[in-house]
This record gives C-alpha cells, structure tokens and sequence, in this order.
RNA sequence: GGGGCGGUAGUUCAACUGGUUAGAGCACUGGCCUGUCACGCCAGAAGUUGCGGGUUCGAAUCCCGUCCGCCCCGCCA
C-alpha cells in the first residue's frame, strides 16, 4: 500500500493541545497541535489545503512552502483518513477567504512541523452527513461508516441517555444490580440462543430474553427498587426496530401500584429526554385506553400528531345488502373507515397505487374507497351497492362532506386496523395532517390480560407474569376474557419505548393464570416451578418496566432504524457483515463442546 | 416460512424492444497549479454485469435456480 512508500512518524513528544472544532479566533497568534483524520485535501502546488478531522470538528491546516519547506513537502502525500499530527499557529483568515460553512472557518493552522502518523487506503464512500452508499456497503466498512456525523451524534446521545436514565434512577433510590448472561433456557416467548456446556456435555445455558424472571426473584429477595442497562437476546427475526440483541433499561420495585411506577417512568423518561436530547415532555404524560387507541387509531402505539382518525362503522353493515361487508360482520369481523377531508390532492392513480400497496405489504383483500366530489357526488366502486339511509348513516359518522375522501377496510378485527393504520401515517404524513409539535409521549393503559389465539385457546396478551386488576380477580374462572390487566407502555412519536406492569406475587393467582391459559399442573411446574417456588418464600407485591433503549435512542436521535444507532449492528438475515458473524467454528472446539453439527439437507 | 423492491468499475448510477469493444459522475493513479474549501485543468487505470444453469447465431437484458441487502407479513413484546 501507501504506506510502504510513505514514511511514518512517530507522534514523539509531541502531543495536542486543542480539538480541531475548539480552535476559534480567540486562539489568533497561538501555537497549537492539532492531530485528527485528514477529512479532504486541496493541493494547488504551491499551497496545500488539508480539512483536519476529529471527534470534535474540522479545522483547516494551511502548508505553505515559505512556512516549512518539509512539512509542505510531505503535506504532498496526504490522502484521505490518512492519521497526521501538525503543529502550527493560529491565523485569521482574510475577510475573501472566511468560509461561512465551517464552524472554524474564520480561522487557519498555519503549519510549521507535520508528523505523518499513519496513512490509510481510500474509503469507500465519502465520510459525509449523506453516505450515499448501499447499506450492506455501508455495514461492511462500519469503521468509516462510523466517521459519519450522524453515527457520531446517534452514539453521543445513546452515551447521555444512558447517563440521564441511571442518574435518575440512582436518584430514585434504585439500585444496579447485574444479572447473568448465562441463563437458563425458557419455553415461553421467543426462540433462545444457546451456549453449550463444556462441563455439562448435551446440556445449554440460554443468553437471556429479558431479565424479567430475574428481577422478580431480586424482588422476593427484598431489593426493594432495582434496575439495570441490560442486553438481551432473542433469536428471531428482524425489522428496522427490532435486532438480535438489544438493549432495555429494566427496573422493578416493591410494594407499590400501577400509579407509583408510572410516576417512577414518566419521571425517568422525563429525565431521559431533557439530559439525551435537550427534550422536554409534558407533564403529567397524556393517558389513554388500549380500546381506545385502537378504536381511535387501530393501534396500540399510536402517534397522536397525525390528525387523521379512524371511524368504526360495523354496524351500520351488519344488516347492509353489501355483501361483501355483511358478510365479513356476520363472521365476526369490521368494518372501519378512515375519512380524509379535503383529499383533491390524492389522484385516482393515487387511490390505486395505495390498494395495490395494501394488497401486497400488508394481506389487505382490497380497498374499499368513497370520494364526495365537489358537486357532492358520491364516485366510488362500492356506492352503488349502498342504500340512501346507509350513505346518510355513512355521510353523519364520518363527518364527510365534498372533497372528503373515505376509505375502508372489512375484515377480522386486527388486520382491518393494522391496514387502515398504516394509511393513517402514511397520508398523514404525506398530506401534511400533523399538529406540528416535535414530540407526542402518551402512556397506553388498560390492556387486556388475555386474547384469543386462531385456535380459540386464550393466549396472554403481554407475558404470563402480568397481574390482573385487584377487581378482576374472580372473572379469573368465570370470564377470564374479561379480566383487566395491570400492563402499561410508554408511546412515543408512535414508537413503543418500552412496556410495564405489576406482577403476580401470589402463587395462588399465578396459578390460576396458568391454569386459565391450558397449563396442567406438570407443565406448570416443569416450566414455571421455580417461580412459582419463590412466589411462596415471602414474594411482596411488585411491578417494573422495561425500555427499549435502542428504540428510545432512535426517536430522539431522528434515525428510522436500529442499525443507525448501534455501533456494531446485524443485518436482517442476523449477519455481522464487518467481523463475519456468525462463522463455522473448528470441529476442536465442537468436540470440546461435545457437539456434532448436522447440517439441513439440501433439497 | 411467505410477499415486495434491489444487486452492472472502489462507489452512485446509465445501457431503448436481446445486437459492435458495457458508459458517466464521484473516488483512485500520474502530471500541472500559491488562497482553496465538493478547488481547478490535463492524462490514465479500473468490470467474473452477485453466483450457477438454460433459451438464442448472439444475454447485463429473457427463463429457472441460488446467494446477498433492504421493507413488510408471519414470528417477536
């Protein structure tokens, strides 16, 4: 490379005295070492330019013949990234040479000694704000990847969020307590990663999900207010927000209700905002039902600075003569509807590019559309099927009026609000449907204990451990469906940042959750013994939390994925494209481990 | 497991319906240049068109398979 005919210095003595972005027209006349990354070069012969790069900033040094006939002469050399170290006066640029864009452009390091401290072969794509450059290219050279400024700002707020929420919690009398990385494999929830044994051949220890069993026995141990910065594994597939391994800021504390540990995480995530991001949060959070998100914006999470809201309408189409929603009410599905008022601006073409999207990304079986012209004609595919009292009942709910534009979705409960939500954000977003504030924080509450799966076995809407409302405890056995539970998440900008409840501290109850959810005896043991065993050792009453910090990094940071605010992250398919992982190892060590691999047969 | 989009020089992209030697910007290499700041000018090098197979006189282009990246469903809380 470069380097074999480029001589190194060796950084001597010589150490820096300023960062490249501290160095301003205060420091005019002084010695200064700068040292950093050589970010662009302008070589015009006689005068060479080089951008010094730092953490800090950017700052250019000046080479010039008369100054040092050496350093000028080596300044020839420079490329790219290459790591130098000068030493210099401060000089103030002439009023025609300022440059306004730069932060240091006022000023200039005339360079009178330069130390040439290592070069670098040419990155692959420039180390700017946009890297323009494919993400797999971009996660392959992670090094230079991580040079660009918005990886460097996405890691300093990951830094200070971290130092914000734990100097809250520590403020609140919570204590870090750590919990082991080598856990035990669960059959609840999501696939584990495994670690084989070497003392206990056949035998595996489980990186852990969450370290929510663990907590929960901290708390029968009486560490009344614990939390950790916890990275946990789940070996499923990935999305934008969603990575192998992650990381939560868990807590849990004793003797206390769902109110005490929603001033615990309005506070913490308060907290967390203004020290991370300078952001500052209502206060107390806005509250809203799980039904009512739903009913309003058909989700869980919704962002409530889109204006846009959903009307339910499965009514007024149970006894319709259109069948096509008829039937889907009779079968026990929706019918919802989401109104746009003053929708000139969405085109016919628009309308079908939006079902053809429907159709594809998201399972919908169409899309069901109304435009009121401004005439007050209704021109739709479905109109015709609609009697005068329904167009009238339609025209009322939704509050429709010429240039309204209504679309709908009729099917099974969860995909026909999953549809019509996603359009929710997706035009209003684009049609500009926004209260215009930068931040919406709202708490979700009043989530359902259990649901039904496809099967029709009731299935725990959250995870096995959430208590029940204290009132709902009888319906355990009489209408299980009905019971409240005590779960809670923290929304925002339409992201959930993380998700909470109290727990079962009861033995009794947990078993009669269990036993609601089809464990028999055995199965409850074999799977959930031990907690069930330290439930009956003095377990008080006890609730927690668990932020995705990754997520809550990713809101305040601005960055659409996980990718953007993790150092080193995995591509979808679980890849680290810079170090290779996963790999296949050395059959020494399988054997140590006393495994045999048996690959999948090709077909 | 399924659906969608993409894969051409280091990189970002182009190459009409299959048709001569696969082009351009940036980056890179060499040269020139004393006030640039996305410096400029001149010259140059750079390709297994992801991979494998097929159709064809002829494939970057059409077909089949496969690998990889991203988005989504399932999965995951």
């Amino acid at each position: 490379m470069t380097s074999e005919r480029t001589k190194l210095d060796a950084m001597g003595t010589l150490r820096r005295s300023h960062g490249c972005g501290q160095i301003d027209r205060s420091c005019v006349g002084e010695e200064v070492v700068v040292a950093g990354w050589a970010h662009r070069r302008r070589d015009h012969g006689g005068v060479i330019f080089v951008d010094l790069r730092d953490q800090g900033g950017l700052v250019q040094v000046v080479f010039r013949p008369e100054t040092s006939t050496e350093a000028h002469e080596r300044a020839g050399d420079i490329r790219s990234e290459w790591v130098i170290l000068a030493r210099g006066v401060v000089e103030a640029r002439s009023a025609e040479t300022v440059n306004a864009k730069m932060a240091t452009g006022e000023v200039e390091v005339n360079v009178h000694e330069l130390r040439v401290l290592n070069s670098a072969s040419p990155p692959p794509f420039p180390i700017e704000e946009e890297a323009g450059a494919d993400e797999s290219v971009r996660l392959k050279h992670r090094i230079h990847d991580l040079r660009r400024p918005p990886l460097q700002r996405a890691l300093a707020v990951r830094d200070a969020l971290s130092r914000a929420m734990r100097q809250s919690l520590s403020s609140q009398g919570f204590m870090d307590i750590e919990t082991p990385m080598l856990a035990r494999a669960t059959p609840e929830g999501a696939r584990d990663f495994l670690v084989p044994s070497r003392m206990h051949p056949g035998s595996f220890y489980a990186l852990p999900q969450s370290p929510q069993i663990m907590k929960q026995l901290l708390m029968v141990s009486g560490f009344e207010r614990y939390y950790q910065i916890a990275r946990c594994f789940r070996d499923e597939d990935q999305r934008a927000d969603r990575q192998l391994e992650f990381t939560q800021v868990d807590l849990e504390m004793s003797f206390v209700g769902v109110e005490e540990v929603l001033a615990v995480l309005e506070k913490t995530t308060r907290d967390g905002c203004l020290g991370a991001a300078g952001v500052e949060l209502p206060e107390p959070f806005p509250r809203m039902s799980y039904s009512e998100a739903m009913d309003r914006f058909g989700c869980d999470r919704p962002d409530t600075r889109i204006l846009l809201e959903l009307v339910d309408m499965t009514d007024l189409f149970s006894t319709s003569g259109f069948k096509a929603f008829k039937g889907v009410v009779d079968k026990g599905g929706i019918v919802k509807c989401l109104p746009v008022h003053d929708a000139d601006g969405i085109s016919r073409s628009e309308i079908d590019r939006l079902e053809s999207f429907v159709r594809k990304e998201l399972g919908a079986r169409g899309l069901g559309w109304i435009r009121i012209a401004e005439d007050g004609e209704w021109r739709s595919p479905i109109v015709k099927f609609l009697t005068e009292e329904e167009r009238a009942a339609i025209a009322e709910r939704s509050e429709a009026r010429p240039g309204s534009l209504l679309f709908f979705q009729a099917d099974v409960a969860d995909k026909a609000n999953a549809i019509l939500s996603r359009l929710r954000i997706d035009l209003g977003e684009k049609l500009g449907r926004v209260d215009g504030r930068d931040w919406d924080v709202l708490f979700v509450v009043d989530f359902p204990l259990f649901e039904r799966d496809d099967k029709g076995q009731l299935t725990y809407v959250h995870q096995p451990f959430v208590a029940p409302l204290e009132e709902d405890i009888p319906l355990l056995e009489t209408n299980p469906e009905a019971v409240r539970g005590t779960h809670y998440d923290v929304v925002m900008n339409g992201t959930e940042l993380g998700s909470g409840s109290l727990r079962n501290h009861r033995a009794d109850i947990q078993r009669d959750i269990l036993r609601a959810l089809g464990y028999s005896e055995e199965q409850m043991q074999q799977s959930f013994g031990f907690m069930l065993d330290a439930l009956e050792l003095g377990a008080p009453p006890h609730g927690g939390f668990a932020f995705g910090f990754d997520r809550m990094v990713m809101v305040l940071a601005g960055a659409d994925s996980l990718r953007d605010v993790v150092a080193f992250p995995k591509t979808q398919r679980g890849q680290d494209l810079l170090l290779e992982a996963p790999s296949p190892v050395a059959t020494d060590q399988l054997d140590e481990l006393s495994i045999r691999v048996r690959l999948p047969k090709p077909e």
